[in-house]
DNA sequence: ATGGTTTTTACTGCGTC
DNA sequence: GACGCGGTAAAAACCAT
């Protein structure tokens, strides 16, 4: 195999490092690759492929540097995150709060030479990490919930939800963050998350679909993070009352306020017969706008109601007619 | 994993404008 | 013929076990 063409072709920054060093060129391409000499001292020169240096072992004289890294750049912490990640294609420093450029201190007592530290220095050691660490995290969360807050913010305007919602969505993504919710989960599916928790206890619903679409992560992820999220914050969620979409889907369809009213009752009426447990909420919701529509001959196709409710046209005919029978069997 | 329930998809038939 | 509506079967999604 040919030393000369590795050498040439493969970093020029290489040869001419060697010949400003040292005015010597030609004796590292007589030697073998593995048996190198350091043009400096004449050391052994050896390969470190971890950082893409080739390094004189006795002198430090940096041979070769900028090789190609083969190592892996970026971290994921679940297999969501690797997918996104490996979908974007480079990879993302900018995921670290500080770019991975923070300060570290070494936990071992001992100084830059290998030699171990004296008790006082030891202590003094000991101050330093401490404050470090703190300095470190609190700089860390920080961060993290400006980029949470910003996600927030963004994805509660995509759904027209009104500021207090907001509001109580950086609350609870907050307490997530000091609970240490955190590690383990995207920062993304977290706030997204908090969105959902709020809009419901605010009392204007959005549907896990519509939320998955204004957000970046996957419905199951969201889903998930969110029961994660209750549970260990303890929130008091209700189960969603399918009363709260009556007034926006009515509005989106310009409905008048008497069909809104009908429909409340019509839903009303359905819980008290029991009828609505077990079926989807934004259903009984879609079904109760459309029949109430009908009861008040205004004008609404089953088609028109299913997209602005995002619910299929057979669902709402199931659920009105069980609508309509709960109201018959209230009347009896 | 499995089985039961709910929702969706896709298709068909009926009446009306 | 297009449209709104109703119904059905099968597939898919969801949930508790």
């Amino acid at each position: 195999m040919s030393e000369r063409t590795f050498t040439t072709t493969t970093n020029r920054s290489r040869s001419r490092d060697r010949q400003s060093r040292t005015g010597t060129k030609q004796t590292e391409t007589e030697t073998e690759h593995d048996g190198l000499q350091c043009p400096e001292c004449s050391g052994n020169v050896i390969t470190d492929d971890e950082h893409g240096e080739t390094v004189c072992d006795d002198c430090g004289l940096v041979i070769t540097e900028d090789s190609v890294d083969r190592g892996p750049e970026w971290r994921a912490f679940d297999s969501a995150e690797k997918d996104q990640k490996s979908r974007v294609g480079a990879p993302t420093t900018n995921t670290m709060h500080d770019k991975g450029l923070s300060t570290n201190i070494d936990w071992r007592n001992k100084d830059a030479y290998g030699r171990s530290l004296g008790a006082r220095q030891r202590q003094k050691m000991q101050r330093l990490r401490k404050w470090n660490e703190r300095f470190r995290t609190r700089d860390s969360k920080e961060r993290n919930l400006k980029q949470a807050l910003g996600e927030i913010d963004r994805m509660a305007s995509a759904l027209g939800l009104p500021d207090n919602v907001r509001e109580t969505a950086s609350v609870i993504y907050r307490r997530a963050l000091n609970e240490d919710l955190l590690p383990g989960r995207s920062i993304e599916g977290v706030s997204t998350s908090c969105v959902y928790a709020a809009a419901r206890m605010a009392g204007v619903p959005r549907s896990l679909d519509e939320i998955a679409d204004v957000s970046r992560v996957e419905k199951s992820e969201i889903a998930r993070t969110y029961r994660y999220v209750v549970r260990e914050l303890s929130l008091e969620v209700k189960p969603a009352d399918p009363e709260q979409y009556v007034p926006r889907f009515a509005s989106s369809l310009d409905l008048s306020e008497e069909s809104e009213m009908r429909a409340k009752q019509l839903l009303k009426n359905a819980k008290q017969q029991g009828v609505h447990s077990g079926k989807s909420p934004v259903g009984l919701a879609a079904a109760a706008v459309y029949a109430a529509a009908l009861l008040t001959n205004e004008k609404t196709t089953q088609a028109a109601v299913s997209e602005v409710a995002d619910i299929s046209e057979v669902t709402i005919r199931n659920r009105y007619h069980e609508l309509l029978e709960a109201e018959e069997e209230m009347l009896v």
